[in-house]
DNA sequence: GTCTATAGAGAGATAGAC
DNA sequence: GTCTATCTCTCTATAGAC
């Protein structure tokens, strides 16, 4: 339990520190303090911080993905799901580990870190437009409802309320745009 | 009209490498070098990087309220007040001068550069708020919208659109996810 | 007000011993 | 695999001349 290598420890402080502080805001150095490991041991593992932080935010993304799909897999009607997925616990003012990602300027500019945003944010939309979907086939939401842009409608408002609960330094913007959000799905679900 | 002087130069620099980098990502010497000043000057103007990118935020936070103002101000029903403003020109991927600043570790950290952020978007949402608190006593929208909520969601849109342009490196999100909360107001407009 | 010189600290990586 | 030493840049700021 202790051989979860030191390569397991680097990647996992890495995992930490991008989420606390975002790429630029992150240095080699931190990461070496927060792990404990040493400087000759992250050379030997990795090129250097962007190959590094590349399987950091893999392995988030890949967490991501995984406890999305669980929530929502959960029984119940199409609404349900979603206001389970959207009402699940969260440290909101620690905000989304991938989103979060993507306001760094040294990872929209490299394709190789930014990739896995992409990637993690498409199977996201997916998943919640399968859930829309069978809701609409299930005559739970209207017939007339523009599933992937409500998919993306509730991605948004969850990494946008991220960032109005940081500037507030409060977590209740993202609650209230949650609610929201929620109202009006509501209203729309059946005629 | 080049006595807008250094002092000036400096700012308004300071704004467009904010917008670009962030502020952990921004160093003094860039902020020197876009905008042709000296060290020296730099230095007699303010006392370091932070005040400076204090007055270049509360700047950009002043023009962003003022251009939402204008936008908001002109005539018609709410949902036109509110589409107008969803669909004015962006620069999508640039993301939005403040927003992208709420998820810096610096800049969340420090109070004096976080507050202006805050304060930008408390009054976006009482702009909005106001439009369609006006909407509903126009019998526009139903009596039973949520108004703060509504208002609220509405920015989350905005500022999570953005993050997921990034990650995409595509405009195509964001524009999906207004469509998507133009569909679901239209739809819950009246009952 | 603006310029150049300087400086301590950290970033990010390499080298070579063990 | 891990350790320590070293290196080159850059960061952020100060000092003092002009």
């Amino acid at each position: 339990m202790d051989k979860t290598n030191t390569k397991e420890a680097l990647i996992a402080s890495t995992m930490e520190l991008l989420w606390e502080r975002g790429y630029v805001g992150m240095s080699p150095k931190a990461i070496l303090k927060h792990s404990g490991v040493g400087q000759g041991s992250m050379y030997h593992h990795f090129s250097g911080k962007a190959e590094l932080a590349r399987e950091a935010i893999e392995r988030s993304a890949g967490e991501l993905l995984e406890q999305a799909q669980r929530q929502l897999a959960a029984p119940g009607t199409a609404l349900d799901k979603i206001g389970a997925f959207l009402e699940r616990e969260r440290d909101v003012l620690r905000g989304c580990r991938i989103g979060r990602l993507a306001q760094d300027p040294d990872i929209s500019a490299a394709d190789t870190l930014r990739q896995p945003l992409a990637a993690a944010f498409d199977g996201l939309r997916r998943l919640l437009a399968g859930v829309l979907a069978e809701g609409v086939a299930r005559g739970e939401l209207r017939a007339a409802l523009d599933v992937e842009a409500s998919a993306e409608l509730i991605l948004a408002t969850l990494q946008g309320g991220y960032v109005l609960a940081r500037a507030a330094n409060s977590a209740q913007p993202f609650e209230s745009a949650v609610r929201g959000l929620q109202a009006l799905l509501q209203a729309t679900a059946r005629d």
